[in-house]
DNA sequence: GTGTTTGCAAAGTGTTTGCAATTTA
DNA sequence: TAAATTGCAAACACTTTGCAAACAC
């Protein structure tokens, strides 16, 4: 799975974006390699590993843009941190506590029935369903602290 | 629904924590009457209200404490902000992405199946589905920005 | 050229921490 | 009195903003 600046150019022209360096180089990143779960400070490293030069706050612009353009999903796992999913076709997710890593379950694999009717005059846009897991022999916190 | 001092001093001992003024205030602000959700803000803001003079910072060691005994509930909804819910039992949320407000989904209407196995090593500690829903005549924000 | 995007550094938001003073048992 | 708790203010982590320089078309 790869994209050249072409590729990138003309995936982010569908979305009305510019192409930019800074925006293909981060489109490449995102979208044609691993990971698929990230946060802003995650991707900037990426980025200056790869010899990315790309400053903070177009990192977070960026990650933005292509949220709002469906080309990222943003996820709501902890507070005081966002993630990104480069998935954004329906699905859920397990989130380790102990390590704070995530992992996709298949749409398929968690089937919500009993639907609740949204309240009135609204209408429901997503579904998060987050899956917090730890492993059984918990280090630290046990009962009490 | 009505909590006394004493009553609050004994529920706190009951779960290990010393009855002091602050806590027995804020257990009767949050646990005896609405709202059922809140930020450590809006708690705080409801003290200062009732008479109640609680610092920020034992605010926050006051959730931490409720939330590890179990008297609370910490959501995650947002990044950038903890939400608290009163309400311990199993249940899921509805968030209004234009107002911010949640509310609760009792567990009954909201059913889950197919649901997976946890990864390796590890076990389910929680589910939280957050319906994320907004006015069908959203203001704002449409296809661009 | 003209409007968009970038990068910097500063500002902002919500939360946590260190520690002396106070309170509880 | 000994240990736990509080409040303040400073520190923090992450994110956003203002604006001049650089860039895309």
């Amino acid at each position: 799975m790869t994209m050249d600046m072409g590729q990138a150019a003309t995936l982010l022209r569908s979305v009305g974006l510019r192409p930019t360096r800074q925006r293909q180089a981060l489109a490449r990143l995102m979208l044609a390699r691993g990971p698929r779960h990230f946060s802003a400070e995650q991707l900037h490293d990426d980025a200056r590993i790869a010899g990315v030069d790309v400053s903070l706050a177009t990192i977070y612009n960026t990650l933005h843009q292509f949220n709002d353009a469906g080309l990222l999903r943003e996820l709501v796992i902890e507070s005081g941190r966002s993630y990104f999913d480069t998935n954004t076709s329906e699905h859920h997710h397990f989130y380790d506590e102990d390590t704070g890593s995530l992992s996709d379950i298949p749409a398929e694999a968690m089937v919500l029935n009993a639907f609740p009717d949204a309240p009135e005059g609204r209408e429901i846009c997503r579904v998060d369903v987050v899956v917090r897991v730890r492993s059984r022999s918990r280090p630290g916190k046990t009962t009490k602290d």
